[in-house]
DNA sequence: AGCACGCCGACT
DNA sequence: GTCGGCGTGCTC
C-alpha cells in the first residue's frame, strides 16, 4: 500500500491486522493476554486499537464485544473489545502496557455486529467509536465503582495479631470478613461514615490481605433493580398505550383467519422458506428485492417469512420508515406473534428502550420491529432482516453518522448468515438495478389480492385551464369530480405536492422549467437580487422576463399555500366543511388531532401538504388530488423525479382501499414528461428504464458515487470561507494526485468538485448552510473517500482557519 | 476529547 | 521580570 498515510489507510490496515493477530496467537497456541480496545471518544487520531494486558483475575471476561474500562492517558475511560491478541516483544518494548480495570458482564455485542464497526466507520467518514456508541445499550455508560476486597479470609490469629500492631487494620478486616461476598464499596468506607482511612486499605493492601478492584456485573449476572421494572413496562408498552390512530378505528376482530395468499405470494414465500433453509449452508446468500404494487400484500410474505424464520430456531428483524410505526401494523404483528416481538423505536421513553434493549439482549424477543437504529438490535439468532420501503430516504437521514440501515442490514447479514428481503412498490433505482444485475434475487408480486384494482389516475394539463382563462389552482376537472364526490357523500384529500423549497420558476404557457447548463438540475429563484441559483454548482443568472423557450410572458415564481386552495374551495362549495392540514395547523394544533377529525368523517375534505401523503389511509376516500404533481419534479436533486415518481405513486396507490373505486388526478404543468406518464399507467418498470438511462447520460448515480461536505454557522461570510477553502484543497487534489486502486482493475478516476453553492435549505435555525458536491465516476467509493479524508487532514493543519463553522461529510447522499 | 509542553504579549 | 495566550502532539 503506498505511503500517503490518510487516516482510511490506517483504518483498513488495522482491520485486516485484527484478522491476522488473532488467527496468530490461535497458532501459538497460548492464550492471548492483549485486548484490543476501541477507546469511547470519536475522534480521528483515536480512531484504532489500543492494546490492554488481561489480568488474570479478568482472564475468562475479556472477550470481543466486551465493555471494558481502562486507563486512558490517566483517566478511567469506556471502551470495547474489538479482538485479543498474544503480546509481543516489540508491544511490550513499545508501551507501558496498562491492564483492563473492570468488564461490564451485563452485554456483549454478537460477532456480526463487530464485525461492522471498521466496515461502518469507513463506511459513513466516521469513527469507531461513534459506530460502537449506536451499538452500545441506549442510555449513560455506568461508571465500575471501586471495591475493597478480602484476599483470604483472616482467621482469628491473624486479626488478633494486627490487633496488636494496627488496631484499624484489625478493624477493616473484621467489617470486611462479615461483610456480604467479603467485600464492601471503597467510596462507603472511607467517605463520612465509614471513617476509614486510605491509608489504612494501602496497608493491608500491601501485606496482601485485601485487594482493590473496580468492578461491574459479573458475567451472567442481571440487573436485579431493572427486573423488577419489567412487568410494569410491560404493561405501558401495550398498545393502548401508544399514541392514538389516526384512522378510522372501526376494525378491530382480533384474530382472522390467515389470508390466503396469492400465487405471486405463495411464491415468494416459498423462495424465502428455501433461503431461510439454506442460508446456514452458505449457499445463495444474495439479498432478494420484493417488488409489490400497492397494496399487493407485502406485509403478508413479511409475515409468513418471520414465522418461516422463527420455526427455524432463528430471530428476524423488520426495519420499517421513521413513520411508518404504525399502532396498526404494530397490532397486527402482535396478533401473529405475540409477546415475542420487540419494538425499538425514538418514541419510546429512555427507561422503556433500555427495557426493550435488555430484553432483545437476553433473548427473549425473537422478531425486533424498529425505525433505523434497529438494525444494530442486539439479537443473538438473527436469521432474517426486512426493509419494509427500502426507498424510503429516511432510512439515512440523521444529524451524526450518516449511515443507510438498508446497507448495514445487508452487511450485518453477511456476517450472521441472515437472509435479507428488500420490500419496494417503487424500489430505489440502485436496488432495481442490482436486481436487475443478477445481485439481489427479484421477487414480483403483480396482483393485489381479491381482485382489488389500482384506481384510474387522470392527468390534467394545467396549461389548457390558464388558456381557458381558468387562473385559479384547481382545474375544472377536478372541481367536478370533487363535486361528484360530495354528492355520493364520499372524501376528498387534496394533496399540495410543493416542498418549502421548490421555489422554481416555470413558464404557464408551455410549461418550461429553468434549468442549470451545467447540472441539468432546476434553478432555484432567490427573492434577493431577483436571481436563479443552481444549487450544486452555484451557476447564476437573471430571472428571464420571457420564457426561453415559447417567449411567453407568463413565466413567473411557482407557489401558492394551502390557504388559497382552502378559500377557493369555500367560495366554490359554501357551507362545505374543509379539513387543513400544512406546517401552521401542525404547529398550532399537532397532525392527529386533524386526521382524527377527518377520519370520524366531520368534514368531507382535506388540503394538506406533503406531511398527510404517509398517513393516507382512510376508508372512505374515493378522490385524490394533486395539485401541483409536476412541483417536487423540480426540486434541486438528481433524485427529483424519482421522489416525486415514488411519492405519487403511493399517493395513486392509496385512494379507494375499500369498496368503492377510487380515482386520482393529477395536476402538472408538464403532462408529457415520463413520470407522470409512468404513474399514470402504474408503470414502475417504465419509469426505471427512462431514469436510469438519463442517469447514465449524465453521470449520475448509480452510474457514479456522490459525497457531500456541508458547511454551516452562524456567520455567512465565515461558512464561505470555510467552504472555498475546501474546495480549493480538493481542486488541487484532484488536479494533482492520481487516485486508483493498487489492484490496477480499476481506472484512476477523475473526481468532480461541484460549489460551493448554497444548500437546499439555505438556512436553518439561523445557520447559514453551504454545500460542496463532488463526484468520482464510475464505483469510486475509494477515490471519494481518501479526497475527503485527505481533505479534512489539510484543512484542520491550515492556519487562520474560520471559527465556529461545522462541517460535516456525507458519502452516497 | 483532554492534557502537557512550548514559545511570544500586557501586567501584578 | 512573570502569568498566560492557544498551536502541536500524544494517548496502549
Amino acid at each position: 500500500m503506498e505511503a500517503n498515510g490518510t487516516a482510511a489507510n490506517g483504518m483498513a490496515a488495522n482491520g485486516m491486522e485484527l484478522g491476522a493477530m488473532e488467527a496468530n496467537g490461535r497458532e501459538a497456541g497460548r492464550r492471548p493476554e492483549l485486548a484490543q480496545v476501541i477507546i469511547d471518544i470519536p475522534h480521528r487520531d483515536l480512531d484504532r486499537v489500543f492494546h490492554y494486558r488481561i489480568p488474570e483475575a479478568l482472564a475468562g471476561e475479556v472477550e470481543p464485544g466486551r465493555e471494558v474500562w481502562v486507563a486512558f492517558h490517566g483517566k478511567l475511560t469506556r471502551g470495547w473489545v474489538l479482538g485479543l491478541e498474544v503480546a509481543t516483544a516489540e508491544l511490550e518494548k513499545a508501551f507501558a502496557l496498562q491492564p483492563v480495570e473492570a468488564v461490564n458482564g451485563s452485554y456483549r455485542l454478537g460477532h456480526d455486529l463487530l464485525a461492522l464497526v471498521p466496515w461502518l466507520a469507513r463506511e459513513t467518514l466516521g469513527t469507531m467509536a461513534d459506530v460502537l456508541r449506536l451499538m452500545a445499550p441506549p442510555g449513560p455508560p455506568v461508571r465500575p465503582a471501586a471495591w475493597v476486597l478480602l484476599a483470604a479470609k483472616p482467621d482469628q490469629e491473624a486479626i488478633a495479631f494486627w490487633e496488636g500492631i494496627d488496631p484499624e487494620c484489625a478493624d477493616l478486616l473484621r467489617r470486611l470478613s462479615r461483610a456480604s461476598q467479603r467485600r464492601m464499596k471503597y467510596a462507603s468506607l472511607t467517605g463520612k461514615g465509614g471513617g476509614v482511612p486510605p491509608a489504612v486499605i494501602d496497608r493491608l493492601s500491601d501485606a496482601g490481605l485485601v485487594t482493590v478492584r473496580r468492578l461491574l456485573p459479573k458475567l451472567g449476572e442481571r440487573a436485579t433493580p431493572e427486573r423488577a421494572r419489567e412487568k410494569a413496562l410491560k404493561t405501558a408498552s401495550n398498545p393502548a398505550s401508544k399514541p392514538t390512530s389516526i384512522t378510522n378505528s372501526n376494525v378491530q376482530p382480533p384474530l382472522f383467519p390467515e389470508p390466503a395468499l396469492t400465487p405471486d405470494q405463495k411464491q415468494a414465500v416459498h423462495y424465502l422458506t428455501e433461503a431461510l433453509y439454506a442460508a446456514r449452508r452458505g449457499n445463495d446468500s444474495r439479498p432478494f428485492l420484493l417488488h409489490g404494487v400497492t397494496g399487493s400484500g407485502k406485509t403478508e410474505v413479511y409475515i409468513r417469512a418471520i414465522r418461516e424464520a422463527l420455526a427455524r430456531g432463528r430471530q428476524a428483524l423488520l426495519l420499517v420508515p421513521e413513520i411508518a410505526l404504525t399502532p396498526q401494523t404494530e397490532r397486527r404483528l402482535r396478533e401473529r406473534f405475540g409477546s415475542k416481538v420487540a419494538l425499538l423505536h425514538s418514541g419510546l421513553a429512555d427507561a422503556a428502550r433500555r427495557q426493550e434493549w435488555q430484553r432483545v439482549h437476553r433473548g427473549e424477543a425473537d422478531l425486533v420491529v424498529g425505525a433505523r437504529s434497529a438494525v444494530f438490535a442486539p439479537l443473538p439468532r438473527l436469521g432474517l432482516i426486512i426493509v419494509d420501503e427500502e426507498h424510503e430516504p429516511s432510512y439515512q437521514q440523521d444529524n451524526d453518522l450518516k449511515y443507510h440501515a438498508r446497507e448495514a442490514a445487508m452487511e450485518r447479514a453477511r456476517h450472521c448468515g441472515a437472509v435479507v428481503v428488500l420490500g419496494s412498490a417503487t424500489p430505489a433505482l440502485e436496488t432495481y438495478e442490482q436486481a436487475l444485475s443478477g445481485r439481489f434475487r427479484l421477487l414480483q408480486l403483480r396482483q393485489r389480492p381479491a381482485g382489488g384494482q389500482l384506481p384510474p389516475v387522470d392527468v390534467i394539463d394545467m396549461r389548457d385551464e390558464l388558456a381557458a382563462g381558468n387562473k385559479g389552482m384547481l382545474s375544472r376537472y377536478l372541481l367536478e369530480a370533487v363535486e361528484e364526490r360530495l354528492r355520493r357523500r364520499q372524501q376528498v384529500i387534496l394533496y399540495l405536492n410543493r416542498r418549502g423549497f421548490s421555489t422554481f420558476v416555470i413558464c404557464r404557457e408551455c410549461g418550461t422549467v429553468v434549468t442549470c447548463p451545467r447540472c441539468s438540475i432546476s434553478l432555484v429563484y432567490h427573492r434577493h437580487g431577483e436571481q436563479l441559483h443552481c444549487h450544486y454548482c452555484n451557476f447564476r443568472q437573471d430571472v428571464p422576463e420571457t420564457c426561453p423557450h415559447c417567449r411567453s410572458r407568463a413565466i413567473r415564481y411557482f407557489g401558492a399555500g394551502t390557504q388559497r386552495i382552502e378559500e377557493e374551495l369555500r367560495a366554490r362549495f359554501p357551507g362545505v366543511p374543509v379539513l387543513r392540514m400544512d406546517r401552521d395547523v401542525a404547529e398550532r394544533e399537532g397532525i392527529a388531532p386533524v386526521l382524527d377529525a377527518f377520519g370520524r368523517g366531520e368534514a368531507p375534505i382535506l388540503v394538506g401538504t406533503q406531511m398527510i401523503a404517509k398517513g393516507l389511509d382512510f376508508p372512505r376516500v374515493t378522490l385524490v388530488g394533486v395539485l401541483a404533481a409536476d412541483a417536487s419534479l423540480h426540486i434541486s436533486d438528481f433524485r427529483a423525479a424519482e421522489r416525486t415518481f415514488q411519492l405519487l405513486s403511493q399517493v395513486a396507490g392509496r385512494a379507494g382501499r375499500a369498496r368503492e373505486p377510487g380515482q386520482v388526478v393529477l395536476q402538472t404543468y408538464c403532462p408529457e414528461h415520463y413520470c407522470l406518464q409512468a404513474v399514470q399507467l402504474h408503470d414502475y418498470e417504465g419509469f426505471f428504464r427512462r431514469e436510469i438511462e438519463l442517469r447514465q447520460q449524465l453521470g449520475y448515480p448509480p452510474f457514479a458515487r456522490l459525497a457531500r461536505v456541508l458547511f454551516s454557522g452562524p456567520e455567512e461570510p465565515l461558512v464561505r470561507v470555510a467552504a472555498d477553502t475546501w474546495a480549493e484543497i480538493l481542486r488541487h487534489q484532484a488536479g494533482t494526485v492520481t487516485i486508483g486502486g493498487s489492484s490496477g482493475l480499476e481506472e484512476p478516476e477523475g473526481l468532480d468538485v461541484w460549489g460551493p453553492a448554497p444548500a437546499p435549505v439555505a438556512k436553518v435555525e439561523n445557520r447559514f448552510r453551504w454545500l460542496l458536491t463532488l463526484r468520482a465516476k464510475g464505483d469510486g467509493m475509494k477515490a471519494l473517500r481518501s479526497a475527503l479524508i485527505a481533505a479534512e487532514g489539510e484543512y484542520s493543519r491550515r492556519r487562520g482557519r474560520p471559527a465556529g463553522v461545522t462541517i460535516s461529510l456525507m458519502l452516497n447522499p
